[in-house]
DNA sequence: ATGATAACGAGACGTATTGTATCGTAATGC
DNA sequence: GCATTACGATACAATACGTCTCGTTATCAT
């Protein structure tokens, strides 16, 4: 009572400094509250999670989730993280690498519902500067493999040194985000080659068609 | 109370079947309301709004609005459709249209805050329907006037029979639903021209560069 | 062993929000 | 002027968040 109250409410994930003593947290509670809540955020989306839902899956209380997350947001964010990436493709080809990173794209995120996770938290992100910084290497990771593979692709002198590469990216990854934000569909992995064709040769009628 | 009880909870913005008397509804609280839903989805965002606040900053009371609409997201949904479009171009060239087109739906995404207000009503459709239903003539009628500028190329012979129009106005727009849904940043109208010209004329090097 | 310490599951609690219901009042039609 | 319906205000039950307190259990230090 007479310590002053700890005012970091940004991370509890980390037992208090002075603990070396008592009993350890229970890592087996803490995967099941995180498998929870994935599974819980598949099932009923981000506004429909409750904590008391998570607690009762994972069969832990209340406490027990709010000893390590100050609140809501930072578990979902937590949980969210734990979805797996795809692996990176290194053909030589800029075409071939492409169109099999894509293809990992979406399986992984149709695999993993996390398109079904993402627009949820991407929701709340414009009015959170908490959750936007949380988010953020989550974005980064999914768009860095195909920065690389533009780069690689410039220096092999595939494509001019004036093509701003995070446009390409975008631009590869664009139609994906259009069908799952704007039109609510699941992106299919049958859209991946028309999407690359199209951006690597452009729109318009070519003189050698 | 010998009356059926109506199920009909998706419409209550009309006046009961019966009701030719009585006290009509206020427009002007109508408006008010609607007003009152945008500015507060803008300032709090789509998890942080109430109905209590919208019922104050309107100067109605609760019961006001919901007997116009029977929950809170029919009435976000509606004060979202209020929200402008923009206008088509039709210069008779493939790349003024693109160009002037992408620029005047960045300019009304970004006047109107519809770039904060979308993503929170796009995450929460994929667990629920109705939602669902609600948003996508909204998402069609931003689509639509990049497919008819699609068309009207065809027609002109600018770009080829085999691309998929419809993949074509993704790919236009994608990079900004990249960058509004997985960055979490606010698309410039700077990047309009590069926009364009990557996706019509294809990110890899031209032999005539 | 034994005691100090902290996490454990369970659940009560205060606050806030949703959506319903009920006030007395005000506006419109007959 | 009377029936009818909307009005603003507010009380209400249900539900969720996040805090707190139970009695219990696991680990460390001695």
């Amino acid at each position: 009572m007479a310590q002053p109250e700890r005012d970091d409410k940004t991370d509890r994930s980390a037992p208090p400094p002075s603990a070396s003593t008592g009993r350890p947290r229970s890592e087996e509670a803490h995967q099941a509250i995180l498998d929870a809540t994935l599974e819980l955020l598949i099932e009923v989306g981000f506004s429909g999670l409750t904590v008391e839902g998570v607690a009762q899956r994972a069969g832990v209380g209340k406490a027990t989730i709010y000893r390590r997350w100050p609140s809501k947001l930072p578990l979902i964010v937590e949980a969210f993280g734990e979805l797996p990436g795809f692996e990176e493709v290194d053909s030589g080809s800029l075409e071939v690498d492409l169109k099999e990173t894509l293809k990992r794209y979406l399986e992984a995120f149709n695999a993993t519902s996390l398109g079904a996770v993402f627009p949820s938290l991407a929701g709340e992100r414009a009015h959170n500067p908490e959750l936007s910084k949380l988010l953020e290497p989550v974005a980064r990771s999914r768009r860095e493999p195909f920065v690389r593979i533009f780069e690689r692709a410039r220096e092999r002198g595939e494509i001019a040194d004036d093509v701003d590469i995070g446009l390409a990216a975008d631009l590869v990854v664009g139609p994906i985000s259009v069908t799952l934000f704007f039109r609510g569909g699941t992106p299919s992995p049958r859209m991946v080659g028309p999407i690359v064709d199209l951006a690597l040769h452009g729109i318009l009628r070519r003189r050698d068609d």
